[in-house]
DNA sequence: GATACGTGGCC
DNA sequence: TGGCCAAGTAT
């Protein structure tokens, strides 16, 4: 428990309008600081934010503003249009979320986001700060609000050294000094500018910081050491094989089960991910894998799939196995583990399409120009552009 | 409190 | 190149 040292209000107040000075002239330009403030673009901007870059989040925006303008038209969209359009900006339980959410405002509040913070706390997809920042940006009131920017400028202005996340109690505490009614919008962008701009996680520019003179990490001399961090355990290992079906009218994928990993988008069938290559990922698991697709059950293959090393038995080879190419191999990192997937491709006939689809219900056709999957799939995709050759997409195999 | 949950950029 | 980092939430 660090004892947070109150700083003097004249200091903190001469400080706070140092800053929001700095904001005036220094502040971005973002898509959804532009004209008038309206809770739903608030909203979606910070839920796309989470965890995401402005680069990678900003293209997103626009579209989704442009397709649903409204918390009603979002509201009213197709769930797999959302999930769709989501595709590639990654953590796709927010996406869930935000169509739930847009329901939800429509239903009880009538497409009105209630203009408090303990209401917007109940609403799907809504935690701490979300709630606070749509409470202080969209309906300007003085919420506290921390996110990861903040926590960085707070552990570095009061020299918090326990570890996150133990720390965000007194980083809390600690950012709530200085909210105060006037800008209460404006203050938490300026906090999380700065933070982007100034205050950046290494080689931070103390020099052009509006806080300098009151930050204890400076005056000790190493501002980067903070925010301190717990170490983070080793990512594990995955293998697996993915496999590209082409019929005449694109790709077989696959609606995933709404919840879990890329719970609710549209995926490739794959085999289990084991965590060992050993026996061979690309003999037995795939060979199962593949008895599944034909008896149905496509869409439960990691639930039910023997592991590695089981001694289940082996289905005899399927008519037509030999036709699969391997087109390579790719690596592809999520938050907590890492998947290195070998890509199997084949053509599929009319009939043996017919009869995957009617074996697997949660199974249907993409057409490959549509960029309808995550990124974990779509580098599957892009391998088999890369490497396989023209005669399997002939009509007639 | 610990863990699950994506992706891309940077050094 | 592997680890770190980015406007967190749900369970």
């Amino acid at each position: 428990m660090t004892a947070i040292i109150l700083k003097d209000e004249a200091l903190v107040s001469r400080l706070r309008r140092g800053l929001l000075d700095w904001y005036d002239a220094h502040g971005r330009a973002l898509a959804w600081r532009q004209g008038a403030r309206d809770a739903y673009r608030v909203w979606l901007s910070e839920v796309m934010l989470q965890q995401t870059t402005v680069p990678h989040a900003a293209p997103y925006y626009e579209k989704f503003l442009t397709l649903w303008p409204t918390v009603r038209d979002l509201a009213a969209a197709e769930d797999g249009r959302v999930m769709a359009e989501w595709a590639g900006l990654g953590y796709y339980a927010r996406a869930r979320r935000l169509l739930e959410c847009a329901r939800v405002v429509v239903r009880d509040y009538d497409g009105i986001f209630p203009a408090n913070e303990a209401d917007l706390l109940k609403l799907p997809g809504f935690g701490p700060y979300t709630a606070a920042a749509v409470a202080a940006i969209a309906f300007d009131l003085p919420a506290n609000v921390v996110d990861g920017n903040i926590e960085r400028i707070m552990t570095r202005l009061y020299a918090i050294d326990t570890p996150l996340p133990a720390a965000k109690s007194d980083i809390r505490l600690a950012a709530a000094q200085w909210v105060l009614p006037e800008r209460a919008g404006d203050w938490p962008q300026a906090l999380m500018d700065m933070a982007t701009l100034i205050c950046r996680p290494k080689s931070p520019v103390c020099d052009q910081c509006p806080l300098a003179v009151a930050c204890l990490a400076l005056e000790r001399g190493a501002p980067e050491r903070f925010p301190v961090k717990l170490a983070k355990l080793p990512k594990p290992r995955r293998y697996g094989v993915v496999f590209v079906m082409l019929t005449g009218e694109g790709v077989v994928v696959e609606r995933r089960a709404d919840k879990g990993l890329l719970g609710g988008m549209l995926g490739l069938p794959h085999t289990e991910w084991v965590p060992s290559s050993s026996p061979d990922v690309s003999g037995e698991v795939a060979r199962n894998a593949l008895a599944r697709f034909r008896d149905g059950g496509g869409n439960s293959i990691t639930k039910d799939a023997p592991s590695v090393g089981d001694d289940a038995p082996t289905p005899p080879p399927q008519a037509g196995e030999d036709q699969w190419v391997v087109a390579g191999s790719y690596e592809h990192v999520f938050t907590h583990f890492a998947l290195t997937q070998e890509v199997w491709v084949r053509r599929l006939s009319d009939e043996e399409t017919a009869s995957m689809l009617r074996a697997n219900n949660a199974w249907q056709i993409l057409p490959l120009s549509e960029k309808a999957l995550p990124t974990v799939f779509a580098k599957a995709l892009k391998l088999k552009d890369q490497t396989v050759t023209p005669d399997l997409f002939r009509s007639n195999v």
